[in-house]
DNA sequence: TATTTGTTTAGAATTATTCTAAACTGTTGA
DNA sequence: TCAACAGTTTAGAATAATTCTAAACAAATA
């Protein structure tokens, strides 16, 4: 069947495709076939916690053409770019958070899974003085759960 | 000079050491020449953080023998065995801290220093509801601070 | 002391991540 | 519209932290 993106696939593209465009270029980055791919993985749904390994499966998975190297340079460039968070966890990996406001996690040392915590359902009461001459960079609270008994 | 140290020095130990091979054998490890130099470094003076790298090359410059094969594996035992924690900050090492007891840290962004933050000095309201079935692991606070301006 | 079991270590292996450099593509100004 | 340029992708090599292997060695035990 011959739809209407198709034929105009050149000159038209969908919304997530436009904003998605836009959302790059506003940081400086070209709109490449890849980082909209990766951008419609990351940016469409709810918020997500991704390795580039896990991502780069996502992606094979999806079909998408894309190398392993691609992925960790436009996570990186994300990151730098304020797209995204980098979440410290697990020692052997490097995680990456869509949700770039200020929150907190769960981390179910199980199974590795991540859980948001909500910038309002916790409050970290800093009373130590900082360091001579040091302002706070952010703040990371990590609460590592496990299974009961 | 003959003292009474190297006389008796395959029967008598100092303080340190004997306190030392407690600690180990309390926790089921062998009281090894190279446990017990790793032990002196880490458990003489004040709490410290370490990586097996900076271990290392402070035991080749105190002129201790010692691979750093050994290093990662002691520090991996002392850790299971609870006379040593992991803290997370970066990525790409794994730093280890003396200081066993519950705990916070300011970590120096700009100079990769990690500073404690005694337990009584910060506190973290944990009012978000727990997964189902799910029990605190523990929780740690990492403070990240960088330069003024 | 002889035996056993745990430990150390050199060097190889593993693995997440980065780098290199050549092919490719998005952007832009004419 | 398109040439030219700068930015991007990628295969494969390189890097670096950490772990593994297996042989030599040392602590515990009887
Ligand atoms: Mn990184
Ligand atoms: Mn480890
Ligand atoms: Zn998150
Ligand atoms: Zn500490």
């Amino acid at each position: 069947m011959i739809t209407m993106e198709k034929v105009f696939s050149h000159t038209r593209q969908n919304d997530s495709t436009q904003t998605l465009t836009k959302k790059l270029r506003g940081v400086g980055l070209r709109a490449t076939r890849q980082r909209l791919d990766i951008g419609n993985l990351l940016f469409s749904g709810k918020d997500r916690h991704v390795t580039a390994e896990s991502l780069h499966d996502e992606a094979v998975a999806a079909g998408i053409r894309i190398s392993l190297a691609t992925i960790y340079n436009a996570l990186n460039q994300f990151r730098d770019a304020g797209l995204l968070r980098e979440v410290l966890v697990d020692p052997s990996r490097t995680y990456f958070d869509t949700n770039t406001s200020s929150h907190h996690h769960f981390f179910n040392v199980d199974n590795g899974h991540l859980t948001d915590i909500p910038h309002d359902e916790i409050s970290v009461s800093c009373l130590p003085t900082l360091p001579e001459g040091q302002i706070i960079d952010g703040v990371d609270v990590l609460i590592r759960i496990k299974p009961d008994a």
